[in-house]
DNA sequence: GGATAAATAGCGAACGCTCGCTCTTTTTTA
DNA sequence: TAAAAAAGAGCGAGCGTTCGCTATTTATCC
C-alpha cells in the first residue's frame, strides 16, 4: 500500500513490513472466509454475511478463550452476538462444524498464504530466521485462530485431530530440514536438530498461547520475533569453544540412560 | 531405597537418581491423595479408597486427554472405571470438584514437594540447571496431572484459573531471578532475562504437553533434560564474540518498533 | 417509478436428548 | 448383623437443533 520502507518484505524483517506484503489482513479475512464456505453458509448476500461472520467468529474466539469451546453454548453465542439461535444456523451447519470451519480455514487458507512467502531464497540461516518471523507475525495477526485450533483440536472429529498432529510434525520437520542444511553448509552447528526444531516450534506456539503474559510485560511482536531469532542464533552457533562442564554438575549433551 | 549410585541426588543429575530421592512415586501418590482429601471423600476404608481413587483419576486423565474434561461425562467415567454413578459420588463432591482436586493436589502437594529439593546450594548455573531438571522429571513422573491442569484450568472456578496464571508468573519469576543472579555473578550473560525465563518455562511445558511427539521420536526424559540444560547454557553464554548480523537480514536484539 | 411479488434473512418457542446429581435399595465388609 | 459402600433408576435443567413464521431486501411489472 504505502510506499515507505515498511513495504519491502523480506528485506526489511519487521512486523509492519510483513503486514504490508501479506495479501490478507485482520479486516479482510472474513471476505475470504465467506468465499471459502459459500456452500455451507445459507446467507447469500455478501455484505450482511461478512459482517455477521465477523461478529459470530470473533465472539466464538472470545467465549472459547474463557471456558473452552465445549463450555460455550450456542445460547451464549446468541446472546454475545445479538443474533438469534435460528439466525446462527444460517451461518453454520452445526456447532461441531463451527469449530471445523475455524480449523480448516486456518490450515487450508490462512497458513499456506503466509508460509509460501519467500522461503526459498537466501542462506539457511536467512531462511530459518524468515520462517520463524513469519510464524510469529502470523501468530500475532491471527492469534485467536491459532489459539483456538491448538486448544480445541482435541474436541474435533478424528480427521481434524490427526491433521493437527500432522501439521505439528510437518512444521517441526521443515524447521529441522533448514537446520540440517545450515549444518551441512557449515553455517550452523547442532547436536540434535530434531529437538532443536521442536524447541523452536514450542516457542512459536508459546507466543500465541501465552499472549496474556507477553501483553502484561509489554513484549511486542517485534520484540518476541527478534528474541526468537537471536535465540536461534545462539542455539546454532559453534559452541565447542566454551562449554563442557563449566562449574559443576554433569553436562551431558547426547543421548543417555533411561 | 537401593544403595547404588543412582540414589544421590542432586550430585548425580539423572531421572533415576531423582526418583529415588523423591518421597513419593507414581504408586504411592494416591495414598497421599486420600489423606489430602479425607474430608471430601465419603469412603473411609483406606485400602478400597486408594484403589478406587487410582482407578477414577487415571481414567479421568485418560478420558480428558482425548476430547477434554468438559466432553467427558460422568457416565463415560462410570463405564471406564466400572464404578456406578452413585459409587463415583462417594469419592467426589461434584464433577467440578473432581477437576479442582487434581489442580489443588498438584499445586499444593506434589509440586511443592519437589521444588523445595536442594534448590538453594551451588552456583546460579547449578541451581538453574537443577531447577530445570526438577521440572522435567516431575513432568515425566506426573505428566497426566500437569497436562490436565494446563489444559483444563480454564474450565475451573475463578480462583483456580487465576491461580494457574499466578503459578506461571511465579515460575517465570523464579527462573528469571536465578538468571539475574548468574548475570550479577558474571557467570551468565543475558540481554532479556524475562523472555529467557519465559522461553525456558515454555520448553518445560512442551515436554508434558507434547509427550506424544517425544515418545514418537524416542526422546527419553534424560535426553530432554540434558537437551534443555545445554540449551540453557547456550542461551546464557557470553555471545559478544561471534554474532551480530552474520550473513544478512537485520538482527536486532533489544526492544524495537511497533 | 411507485406498487406488487418473490426471495432471502432473522427470529424464538419447542423438541428430543443427555447432562450432573440425588436417593432409595441392594450388596459387601468386618 | 450393623455399618459402610456400591448400585442404578429417576429428576430437572440445559444442551444442540429444528421449524413455522415474520421482517427485510431485491426483482418485476404497469
Amino acid at each position: 500500500m504505502r510506499n515507505d520502507n515498511t513495504a519491502n518484505w523480506p528485506q526489511e524483517q519487521c512486523f509492519a513490513s510483513f503486514k504490508h506484503c501479506l495479501p490478507v489482513c485482520r479486516e479482510s479475512v472474513y471476505s475470504e472466509f465467506f468465499e471459502a464456505f459459500r456452500e455451507d453458509i445459507k446467507v447469500k448476500r455478501e455484505s450482511a454475511a461478512v459482517k455477521n461472520l465477523k461478529i459470530i467468529f470473533d465472539a466464538t474466539f472470545e467465549l472459547a478463550s474463557k471456558g473452552g469451546f465445549d463450555a460455550m453454548s450456542l445460547r451464549d453465542l446468541s446472546q454475545s452476538t445479538g443474533i438469534s439461535m435460528g439466525g446462527l444456523y444460517n451461518y453454520i451447519r452445526s456447532k461441531d462444524m463451527l469449530a471445523q470451519m475455524v480449523n480448516d480455514f486456518l490450515s487450508q487458507r490462512l497458513a499456506p498464504l503466509a508460509y509460501s512467502l519467500n522461503l526459498e531464497s537466501g542462506s539457511p540461516r536467512q531462511r530459518l530466521a524468515t520462517r520463524l518471523r513469519i510464524y510469529i507475525y502470523m501468530g500475532s495477526l491471527f492469534r485467536p485462530w491459532y489459539r483456538f485450533v491448538y486448544m480445541e483440536s482435541k474436541s474435533m472429529a478424528r480427521q481434524q485431530r490427526d491433521q493437527a498432529k500432522q501439521f505439528d510434525l510437518v512444521d517441526t520437520a521443515k524447521l529441522k530440514e533448514v537446520i540440517e542444511e545450515g549444518v551441512a553448509a557449515g553455517e550452523m552447528h547442532c547436536a540434535n536438530s530434531e529437538l532443536t526444531a521442536s524447541a523452536l516450534l514450542a516457542l512459536i506456539q508459546d507466543w500465541y498461547l501465552k499472549s496474556w503474559k507477553y501483553k502484561q510485560n509489554e513484549t511486542s511482536t517485534d520484540d518476541y520475533a527478534n528474541f526468537l531469532v537471536s535465540l536461534m542464533d545462539k542455539l546454532l552457533a559453534d559452541n565447542d569453544q566454551h562449554t563442557h562442564d563449566q562449574t559443576g554438575y554433569n553436562d551431558h549433551s547426547g543421548k543417555n540412560n533411561q
